[in-house]
DNA sequence: AGATTAACTGAACGATTGTTCAAATAAAAC
DNA sequence: GTTTTATTTGAACAATCGTTCAGTTAATCT
């Protein structure tokens, strides 16, 4: 046997990254071997090689691929005029998107020490930039006397901490809704930065 | 070659958790071999089977430890006499325990999926023992009226998460000292609590 | 001083790792 | 229908993995 029937590398592809999201977030970058992840594709593991360079590459491009898209769509998400209603558009922007995609954020999060030097300062940037979107708009607010925090850096890793830490306990279909988790979770960011 | 000059099991047993606790944290549990471990600490690999049943052993010793210390750390932390007093001192506690052990912090947060299914459920009890406790404040400072959120579950996991989240920035020698740290994230605590 | 014990070495075990590549086969192009 | 191209296999590579154990040496005990 050889070539499959029915294959194409437009369906192989995203079968491997998928598979290697999935695997990375269940068992972490090291634990998980190229074989497993071939066996999850229903492939030989030479095969994935057509797909990715190496293994670092693969998980890269993961991270990597994460971070764009948090970014754009974040760009892409209607703000209200106010540093107030902008804060609020950012905490509930953050709590969906992360919640949506539960794998991408803990790969994100937990995998950076198995970067490369050159991939971790890749995305340790992307990272600061999209820190500093909600830096700016609390800096906006301490400026405008809507809100009230000793230290906007503080304030900002403070939030993003809370906001990120939603995605350790909830689970889909539990008690709350992620509308009705953000709605409670907005009350508790405003009052932390004492708006 | 065998036993070395001065050589003591109370002396290697704690190098061999430090080295360990060192190596896992930077690179985590998977990544680090026996060997490494070994290297670290100025002996063969066969010799850390005198001081750990295997891998796995080492790894849960660690981070159940570091579990116990914290529990019990907390038990002997003189408390206010107020739920709001109390949430401070829990605020302030966590924050300074956190970062005066940023090794074992870090891999009882991202290690838990390497546990055996009968040690991960062990310390997951520890942790929700640890959380159990801001949440009998928290739900006490409710029924005395003096802090006001919707959900005391929701609140107790938005604080911790955002008080762990210091590990993630905080470096010793920085521009803030742990105590100053402390003052502005209760203020930020207090604040999401609606006190 | 001699015997016993504690600490460690060094080699070995089979299993698994990431990666490469010639050969094979299906799909696409002509 | 034939040729070309895209896709995958399956075997092989050297390296490394966790773990065991008989043998060796230093510390301790009598």
């Amino acid at each position: 046997m050889a070539r499959k029937t029915g294959s194409h590398s437009e369906i192989t592809g995203p079968k491997v990254r998928d598979a290697a999201l999935r695997l990375f977030a269940r068992h972490g970058y090291a634990a998980v071997s190229m074989r497993q992840i071939a066996r999850e594709v229903g492939v030989q593991a030479g095969a994935l090689y057509l797909y990715t360079k190496d293994k670092q590459s693969l998980l890269f491009d993961l991270m990597r691929t994460h971070m764009d898209e948090l970014l754009a769509a974040w760009a892409a998400t209607p703000k209200g005029s106010t540093p107030l209603a902008q804060l609020e558009d950012f905490s509930r922007f953050h709590i969906h998107f992360h919640l949506d995609r539960p794998d991408a954020v803990f790969i994100a999060y937990m995998e950076l020490r198995n970067l490369s030097d050159a991939n971790f300062a890749t995305l340790e940037a992307l990272r600061r930039e999209y820190e500093r979107e909600l830096e700016r708009i609390l800096e906006a607010g301490h400026a405008a006397g809507m809100i009230n925090v000793p230290d906007t850096r503080l304030a900002t890793m403070a939030v993003i901490a809370m906001l990120t830490g939603v995605n350790t306990w909830y689970r889909e279909g539990g008690r709350l809704s992620q509308d009705a988790v953000a709605d409670i979770y907005w009350d508790m960011v405003r009052g932390a930065v004492g708006a």
